[in-house]
DNA sequence: CCCGTCATTGGAAGCGCTCTCAATTCCTGC
DNA sequence: GCAGGAATTGAGAGCGCTTCCAATGACGGG
């Protein structure tokens, strides 16, 4: 033991077996008889023995470890709430199946953002890697990911990824579907829709629904002003008070989350409207702000603590596939079910 | 090479030296031949080999990877500002110190709470810890993990936990007094005081300055209400609520932070309050909501990014003092700087 | 009572890298 | 041209654990 912390020897020697037996207690392996079993059992406990992980897995070829990857830089500050509610799910995910969660913010404007990501399982740091938009619609980034024989599971891919990798996440353009639907069904005619950054291509479905909507109601295009924010409360202030000052104005104003509709909400306080009976402002993603502004905000809920938990769930599954099987899994696309929430920031429009 | 990836070997063998000349040129050792460091350069690209960590690190007998505990349990959920914040600014100090981020999560109410923290550490998955409240305060924890000559670094501790482990964070009796003084300058001369959760030593800091300024002001016991939440919006409605009710209002309301703030504000809205008129409200955290919600939130600022900085900092620093030198290094708190933010919702009392 | 089986157990070869230490080479200065 | 010392380089011993494979022992059938 040399003063250090006991090691596997240690073990072996005071309990008087060889070494591989006490691996095999240790790792409930079979034909061990029970006397021996409980004589090593004491030598663990008696020497407070744990197991170095470090050394199990490089005899062992992994790591028990996920990587989750965001995107972070200096203007666009990462959407804290979205990230902790995947977060927080993905750690309990890992806490049942076993496995360690590393945090990866990469920025998505550097050059090496994909050689940053690569690395990480280059040097053997992650069994697999949890990618959130907009990396997981950078299907390069996935073929890579691919090549090395990693698995990847994408949080709310867009359609071109779903066929690269395996993800999880709502039906957004069902959910922007709907949300226009429901605003349809209050009688709004002329909408205003804010999208979100370029890129991120399941905001981008949620307007592709928000499209088939509006064409189903035979809206036509005078009737409808698109413009594109980048998620920040910022852009929808800003946005709005565009929208609002276009003379044609909508009674609907659809923003591709929740900040950005919030901002709406604010710029549109500013000009003196009321809210929903001057104007219907709805967001998507129900953050906590949606529900304690004023009036609350009528937004589209969507799992994330779910999610973050489906994408371990399938990202271990693939891992233990990889070392059983022979071929690798299909690709497959696991969607959770998104719920419109139906506050009071959308009302019938006036007059 | 046997089909797998290239290692080390294979790097030695294609430049033609020993396994220990590359280690040298892979590590920047000093003794290389320019024209040989040049050759195994090449091989290495060559190869496109990379090292695996989980090897070196099993050799070297560290991780390169610092453990971030936070608590979550179903009843309290974490506050993601808070943490994501944080989480920022540790994942940009381990990138510039080339260290990994382990997120970790606890259910501060289990019974095996230390030793799943403690497990982190025995099983080698991690070189130093941080830790956020409450676990900063958990002196017991704290001494275990001393024993196991763990780098820690706390973030907001109490003064207990000063003591035994190095943290950071800001000053928060001063802060606390500073808002009080704040308020106190306005005119305001009945308060309102809604604490945190007990065990969050930090916050009741802020309630010690609050105390501090309030006797200095020679304002009497009958004009201070005290009453305890447990940072949840819920709970700043209800207490405000309960608050607002009792007859004897307070002309200023201090919470210590911004979710029971914006709690009452809701509150006060609701029983016809006119905000900063009738009722000053003041939080703590400057989070995201406070600018958002109206009228804007009066709080105070702590820079979550810089602490989480820090705190990667300081625990790299204890790190490489635990190799190098021999007597461990002492216990320091690092201070950084807060600032009252001014907004709209806090005025001199009415009348 | 002997031999094939099967449950157990031990031995030893790695996993891929770091690091100590000895061997070798290269320069100096005289 | 040669000794002494510094600069390079190579060999090999781990780091602590998993796992393949051979060895041992117990058991039941012939």
């Amino acid at each position: 033991m040399r003063g250090g912390k006991p090691t596997i020897d240690d073990v072996a020697a005071l309990s008087g077996v060889a070494r591989a037996t006490v691996s095999r207690v240790l790792n409930g392996g079979p034909n061990v008889r029970e006397e021996v079993r409980q004589r090593v059992l004491k030598a663990v406990d008696k020497l407070q023995y744990k197991v170095n992980m470090q050394a199990r897995f490089l005899a062992g070829g992994k790591t028990q470890v996920l990587g989750l990857v965001y995107a972070s830089d200096l203007d666009s500050e990462p959407n804290s709430f979205y990230h902790s509610g995947l977060e927080l799910g993905a750690l309990r995910g890992c806490a049942e199946a076993g496995f360690q969660l590393l945090m990866h913010t990469v920025n998505q404007h550097s050059l090496g953002k994909t050689a940053k990501i690569i690395e990480l399982v280059d040097s053997r740091r992650c069994d697999g890697l949890i990618l959130t938009p907009p990396f997981s619609d950078d299907c390069d980034l996935l073929r890579e990911l691919e090549a090395r024989n990693c698995p990847v599971v994408c949080i709310s891919p867009g359609l071109a990824a779903q066929k690269v990798a395996s993800g999880v996440g709502i039906d957004d353009e069902v959910a922007g579907y709907e949300m226009t639907r429901y605003m349809l069904s209050l009688g709004h005619k002329k909408f205003g829709f804010i999208k979100g950054l370029e890129g991120h291509l399941s905001a981008e479905e949620r307007y592709s629904g928000f499209r088939r909507a509006i064409a189903e109601a035979g809206i036509g295009e005078a009737d409808v002003t698109v413009m594109r924010g980048n998620f920040t409360f910022r852009s929808g202030v800003d946005l709005t008070a565009a929208i609002l000052g276009n003379g044609h104005r909508p009674s609907a104003l659809i923003c591709a989350n929740d900040d950005m509709a919030v901002g709406a909400l604010f710029s549109a306080h500013k000009v003196g409207l009321n809210i929903p009976q001057d104007l219907s402002i709805v967001g998507f993603d129900d953050t906590p702000v949606s529900e304690i502004i004023w009036p609350p905000l009528t937004t589209v809920n969507q799992p994330l603590k779910t999610i973050g938990y489906r994408a371990v769930e399938m990202i271990v599954e693939r891992i233990k596939a990889g070392k059983t099987a022979s071929g690798p899994l299909p690709v497959r696309f696991d969607v959770v079910p998104h719920k419109v929430v139906m506050r009071e920031s959308a009302s019938p429009p006036q007059g």
